[in-house]
Formats: C-alpha cells, structure tokens, sequence
DNA sequence: CTGTTAGCGCGTTCAT
DNA sequence: ATGAACGCGCTAACAG
C-alpha cells in the first residue's frame, strides 16, 4: 500500500468517538443510533474507507481466499475449468488466487508452501506431470487443509476428488470407429505419467480386445504433448508403416489437429481413408475442415463441482470425514472428420 | 484456516525463550546463538511452521500481491498475458490475483472494491467493454494505488499504459492485402467501445484512403464478438452483396475463423478470389486449411512489460511523476489465406 | 545474546 | 448507546 488507507480510528478521531462504536456504525450493529451510524457512513464513504481485510482475516482466522493451483492457465481446458470454479466461489463471497505450476513439481510445492503462509482456506490442485511424489500434498491433508485434487489424480492420496470419466469417453470414441467399420486404429497417446492420459489409453486397448481387435504396439505412439505440433511426427510415422491405420483417437484436439494437418498434406481423405477422432471439443474444433470428432468434456461443471465440494469441507468443522470420489460424464461428439 | 497453524509463540513456549527471539532466529538475525537457532529452526520444521503473511502484510503495509483484472480468462490473448504477468511478478517474489470482469462495469468495479480491500500493492487493468465510466479508476489513482492500464484504453485516464501498436499492425494487414491486388476490401470490426477494435478500423479507414480506394459502409460490419460464430452472420452478408469483396479483414482470428468456414462452404476459394487476414495469431490459426494469415501480438511481451512498469511504481515510494505510455509493436504473418 | 513492549486494523467482550 | 481493553501473529525499538 502506497499510501496509508483510512482506517476506523481515522473516522474515529475525526468524529470524536471511539473507533469500536466506528466498528459497529459499519456493521449494522443494533445498538446504535441512527445520528453516529449516518454520520459514520457519511464520513466513511468520504474518505473512501475500505476495510482492512488482513486484519480481519488475522482475527478471524479466515481469509475467504482459495488457493487454486493448474499446471497451465492458457489451455482451454483449464481456463474454462477455473471459470466454473470463480463463478461458485464469487456467489459464496470467497476469492480466489491462481497458480501455475508449469508442469513441474518444484514450482508446485513453491506454490503450496506460499499459499499456505497466505493462509488460504482451501486448496484446489491439479497436479504436476512430474507429480509423482505427494509427499507436499499429504502435509497438506495432515495439517487439515481442505483440499481438492481435479482432473489428474493423485492415486495414493486419500482425499476428496472430482474427475471427468476419461475411461468411458474414450471407449465410447474407438466403439464408434469400431462400429462405422474401422478395423486398424492407433492411437496417439498422452503422457503416461498422467492419469487422464492413462485412462484414455486403457479405455482403447480395452475397446479393442472387446471386439477381438489386435492391440499393436505399432499403432500406439506416445506424443511429447498436447499441441498441434506434438501430433506431427507420430502421424507422419503412422502414415509410413507398412500397413497404415484407417483410424486415429488421439489423446486430445491439439494432436488431432495436427494429425489431420499432416494427413491432408498427404493426400489422404478424411473421414474417407482415416477417421480422426479428438478429445475436449476446444472451441475451434468444429470449424476444420473436415469438423473434428471430439470427446467433449464437462469443464465448467468439473471446476463449479469442485469448488463446491472444497467449500463444503471449508464450511464444516474439520470432522473426521471420508473422501469421496465424484465422476463427471463426458460426451461424445460426432462431426466430420469419422465416418 | 481449519486448524490453528503454529505460530511462532508455540515454538518459543516449546523452547521456553521469548517469540521475539524465535522470529530473530528465524530470519538470520546476526545476534542469535547458533544453538538457539538451530533448535528453532528444527522445531520449526518439525511443526510444518509457515509465517503468516497476514500478520507480516499488516505489520508492513505491504501484501506483496498484485490485483490483476481482465475481461475473460479463457481467451489465449488475455490467458497468455497473464502467464508474462505472471512470470515477472514470481520473479520478484510477488503474488497475483486474478480477477475475471466478464465485460461487465459492475463486476469490475466490484472487483476493484474487492481488491482494495484485500490491499492489494497495485492494480494491472484491462477495462470492460462495458468501461466509460472511468470514476473507479479515478479513485484508485487519487488514492494513490499503482495502477497500470493495459491493452485497452481509458482515454481520458492519466495512468501508467501499456499497449499492443494495434492501429501500425491494422495498417500493414490492409496495406498487403491492396499490394496483393484486392480492391474491394471488406473489414468485420469489433465493438466500437473497444479501443482496440476502433485502432484497427480506423486502420483499415486510413489504408484504403491512402491507396485512394473507396471506404464503403457496405464493406464495413459490426460483429457481435470475437468468436467464429461472430463472423459467420457478417461474411454471409458481405457474400450476398451484389458486389462481394475480394477480401476480408477482420477484427481478430476468431471471427476469420467464422469467415473462413463460411466462404469455404459457399464454394469460394482463399485465398484465389477472397483473401482473408485476421488479427491475434492464436495456436491453431496456421492448422487451418488454407492456414491463416494474421496479426501477431506479443502478449506475454505486454504482460511482462505491464508488471514491469507497474513494479516501477509499487518500489518507489509514491512520488508525483507523469504517466508514461509504452507502445509494443505487433507483426504481420503471412500465410496461406492471403495472395 | 535475549526479553519486554508496542502497534499494524479490526471486532468483541466487559463495563459503564 | 458508547468506551476501554484485549488479542489475532509478527517484527522493530529499546532494555538489559
């Protein structure tokens, strides 16, 4: 603060009386009367009183603040989650600071230290990809703290949580390239250190076997992320195998993207010799050309759930509780680019 | 808090020494024992003691947190802003806190009161499009807060501001597209209560004057925001003109997007009778078929820079000083959308 | 080298 | 209806 703001004992003085009856003015206490309440608030609003909400957190013992923390913000996915988390944490009064870990684990635990000595009421977390270790988040648990993990799962860890069901969106898509005919599909995979990538992978191999597909460990390509230009090489790669596939699910939209960018710079019709089917139905996915197929998954509603489940642990007593588990379905969306 | 965090008096009443020499010993003060201090440094750490900046901010009159108030979040110009913003700040051990306004006065001001309230050391502000009513920003500044304008301009506001050289950036697109031949040159602008929007059409004005080509009101659309389906409305009206355009500037690569689609399904070619070039470069403008030529903006350049400035003015001590105004200059790419 | 005191801004007893 | 005293957690000034 550049310039000491107007406290109760400002308007006090000025007013010749005591700052806890300036207290009281401003709080609507009922034993006061009309003349110094109106008196207090004309002054106040003179002077552009604002509330010291650090002393007032020091009092109380709550800042109204949660700590949310995202290992990017300017994926789409994770802004639009946080958008779902702000709407329901501003209806409730709290506020809330955003932190990136940019996918690495010690900015993580830097971020969790320093939002503890904020004093957060609450954490929100979607962990690392080098998350690994949760040894910051059990601290965390151990000390009380409310705490939410979204998205990515920490799976030791037993605390509240709320997933979309990758698994089930993911066997849905391949069902579907299964059913409208497709036979050889691949799969670009995500990180295997990350749940969400886990499930979507597990979700493939399984719709497979169901349907007595051969599971090939060349139609399986882990990509170096989740952008366009990670999908390049692994499509360029499956184009070349002797036997190329007739389908593609990739890991999400970004590598789909870039999937059908380098299989129309190769001639290729989609949907007609390869589908391509995303994940994450990102704001532009619909307008390629051919509109991407995606799995489109509940973001808003993921970050409001959380945020809710956070405030309800917040609220309580911290009460000996169980964690649970909530599971977000997602939807398949059918467009263009399959059959 | 859910739970009393320790604090500095239960270590020193563990120890039985006074809190003031827990803190001493703490914070490296040279006249400590070593005995002392290394016993309150491991009871500390077996505590899982954190200090409670609450307390420190309000001994120092320092948060150490910006207040950080954009329009959306989940646009990449504005998320990737923040992450520049971000970036600085954590570099000089500053915490941020974010504050989405929707486009909307109310919120923002809101937001403002909010963040005033918490003490934030200083504001960094992309006004609403509903922003005309500069009397909130006013007080900030007779208050003396830091406050950095960025992005979109408050005209009569005489505040630190940064900005993107929209209308340098606006004219080259234009001037291209007449070197490239096109002469009937239509533009989708964007709300004119947005500075930005207004550079870049008055751009596009001053462009065709220039080269002494007509400037049609036919030619000229409002879209109603900034996503494809904003432009799909104005391209299909700009198609049915008797005398349709040769080309299509449009406010951002959003509304392109919209265009694009729209001319593509009307069977016209990008760019051999309609050239189209947007303005933003988001990640997935060069996937597109043809790819998009575009404006590009250094937004994490602007984010940086606007903390930069803004931490000028929280480190010095609030002297009288004249508001400076600091212009970063885009980039036009040409791609496969432009002749 | 360490303890005591005071105060940052506020709301809340307990008095009056 | 109002005031005085206290304490949230911490550091700085002053003693010793």
């Amino acid at each position: 603060m550049s310039k000491a703001r107007t406290t109760i004992t400002d308007i006090a003085r000025e007013l010749n009386i005591s700052p806890a009856t300036v207290s009281r003015a401003l709080n609507n206490h009922p034993a006061i009367s009309r003349q110094t309440r109106e008196a207090v608030i004309a002054l106040a609003r003179k002077l552009n009183y604002h509330p010291n909400l650090l002393a007032l957190s020091l009092l109380r013992k709550r800042t109204n603040t949660i700590g949310v923390i995202v290992p990017e913000i300017t994926s789409y996915f994770f802004s639009s989650v946080i958008g779902g988390v702000q709407d329901l944490l501003t209806a409730q009064g709290m506020n809330m600071i955003i932190g990136q870990s940019n996918e690495s684990l010690e900015e993580e635990k830097a971020l969790v230290e320093k939002f503890t000595s904020i004093r957060v009421d609450g954490f929100l977390i979607s962990p690392s990809r080098e998350t690994k270790d949760y040894g910051h988040l059990q601290v965390l648990k151990d000390s009380l703290f409310p705490l939410v993990i979204f998205d990515r799962d920490c799976e030791d860890l037993e605390v509240d949580k709320v997933f979309v069901d990758e698994y089930r969106g993911a066997l849905q898509a391949v069902e579907y390239l299964i059913h409208t005919g497709c036979r050889r599909i691949a799969h670009i995979a995500g990180s295997a250190t990350l749940s969400t990538a886990r499930h979507r992978l597990a979700a493939y191999r399984d719709a497979l076997k169901k349907y007595q597909l051969p599971v090939l460990d060349d139609y399986i390509i882990e990509s170096s992320g989740f952008t366009p230009e990670a999908g390049i090489e692994p499509t360029k790669h499956l184009l070349a195998l002797p036997e190329p596939p007739d389908a593609i699910f990739t890991v999400n939209d970004g590598v789909a993207i870039g999937a059908m960018y380098v299989i129309k710079e190769a001639g290729i019709s989609i949907p007609n010799e390869i589908s391509v089917i995303g994940f994450d139905d990102e704001p532009y996915s619909c307008y390629f050309k051919p509109s991407l197929s995606t799995v489109w998954q509940p973001t808003y509603e993921l970050g409001m759930l959380s945020a809710r489940i956070l405030m309800k642990r917040v609220n309580a007593a911290q009460e000996a509780f169980t964690p649970k588990v909530e599971k977000l379905f997602p939807e398949l969306i059918i467009r263009g680019s399959s059959r």
